[in-house]
DNA sequence: CTGAAAATAGCACGACCGTGCGTTAATGTC
DNA sequence: GACATTAACGCACGGTCGTGCTATTTTCAG
C-alpha cells in the first residue's frame, strides 16, 4: 500500500473517534490536524471536500462495523443462537466510547437532503435487512413460528438495542444490561412456535 | 408580559424548529436572527451567550413536550389505556418535521461534558421515570402482573418509540406504525398477570 | 543514484462565527 | 405628554471555518 494511502486511513480512523464525540457536522478540518500532528492542507488534500471527508468516515465507520458486529455473528450457528450474537456484539459496539457514530449521523442528517442523508439511509436499511435475514435463519430452524414477520423482529430487537444505549451510555443506568437482556428473551418469546 | 418576554418565546420557538434541524450545536445567532428577521445583537441581547439560548430551547421544548404529550396521556384513565395514550403522543410527537429535539440532543451532548450534557440527562431521566410511573397505575389496576419491574417495561416501551422513529421517520418504512403497536401489544401482554 | 510522482507544508482568501460596546428607537409609567 | 426603562440596531473585534494555490519535501520506480 501506497503511503498516502496509509496516512489517509489513520486519518479516517482518528476522524471518526473525534466524530462520535463532536458529530460528523461538529468536526473541523483545522481539529483534526492538530489532532493526526499535520498541517491543515495536508490533510484536506487527502479528500476532495469536507463532505467527501463525512463520507469516507462513514464507509469506513460502515467496515469497523462489519468487522465487529456483523462478521462474528455470523460465524455462529444459525438461529436464535446467531441473533442473540448479533444483539450481544452490537451492544458492545455501542458502548465504544463517544457513542455509536451510525446513530449520531442518523439524528445529524434525518431531515437534510444531501449525499451524506442518502448514504446514511441505504447503509441503515442494509443494517435492518441483514438483521431480518438472520431472525429468517431462526424461522428456517424452526425456532421461530413459521408465519413471522421478520421485520416485525427486526424492528423490535432494534428497539431493544436502541433503549438499551439510551439506558446505558446516556442515561447511566447500572440494571440497562439485564433489562435489555430481558426484553430480548421476552421479545423472542413471544414469537416461537 | 412585558414585549422583551414576548419576542423571547418567538425567537426560542424558531430557535427550536431550526435546531431540529442542524442540531443545537449547529444552531447559529446569524442565521436565527434572520430567520427571525433582526439584527444579530438584537438577538443575542436576550440570552447572555449561546449555550444559554441552546439551554432555553431545551426547557422550552421541555415544556412542549409535556403539552403535547404527557399531559393530554395523564387525562386518560390510569392503566393500559393511559400507557396506550402516551405512546401514541409520543409518536405524533416524533413525527415532528426534523425530528425530536430531545434525541438530537442526547447524541449531541452525550459524551460532552457541561450544563447541556446535565440538562438533557436530568430531562431524559424525568421522563423515563414518568413512563414507569404511567406502568406503574397499570400494575395498580392489576391490569400488568403485581411483581412487574416497571421500569423495565418503560425500557421497553421506549425501545418500541425509538425503533419506531428510526424506522418511520429515518427509513421511511410504511408499516413502522403497525409494527410498533404490535410490539407494544405484544410486549404488555408478556408483562400482564 | 536520478528523476518523476506523490505527499505534505505554507500561506492567503472570503465568509461566518460568538461576543461586546455605544447609540438609537420603542415601550410603558407617572 | 415627559421621561426612565427596555429593546433593538450598527458596527467592529479576534478567531476559525472550508478551500484553493504554490512551493517544498518525501517516496518510490528505473
Amino acid at each position: 500500500m501506497r503511503k498516502g494511502e496509509l496516512t489517509r486511513q489513520a486519518i479516517l480512523d482518528i476522524a471518526i473517534r473525534m466524530a462520535r464525540y463532536s458529530g460528523l457536522s461538529g468536526l473541523t478540518i483545522g481539529s483534526l490536524a492538530a489532532a493526526v500532528d499535520m498541517s491543515k492542507s495536508g490533510v484536506y488534500s487527502h479528500f476532495k471536500s469536507k463532505e467527501s471527508l463525512q463520507l469516507a468516515c462513514m464507509e469506513r465507520n460502515s467496515e469497523h462495523f462489519i468487522d465487529e458486529v456483523f462478521r462474528p455473528a455470523l460465524a455462529k450457528p444459525r438461529g436464535i443462537t446467531r441473533l442473540q450474537g448479533i444483539v450481544e456484539y452490537w451492544m458492545v459496539w455501542y458502548s465504544h466510547p463517544g457513542g455509536c457514530l451510525f446513530l449520531a449521523a442518523a439524528t445529524e442528517f434525518d431531515d437534510l437532503p444531501g449525499p451524506l442523508h442518502d448514504y446514511m439511509v441505504t447503509e441503515q436499511r442494509t443494517l435492518l435487512d441483514s438483521l431480518a435475514r438472520i431472525a429468517a435463519t431462526a424461522v428456517d430452524e424452526r425456532e421461530l413460528a413459521e408465519d413471522t414477520d421478520v421485520f416485525q423482529v427486526a424492528q423490535e430487537v432494534f428497539g431493544v438495542l436502541l433503549s438499551y444505549n439510551w439506558m446505558s451510555r446516556i442515561l447511566s443506568y447500572p440494571d440497562a444490561d439485564d433489562r435489555a437482556w430481558s426484553a430480548f428473551n421476552r421479545l423472542i418469546d413471544s414469537h416461537r412456535p
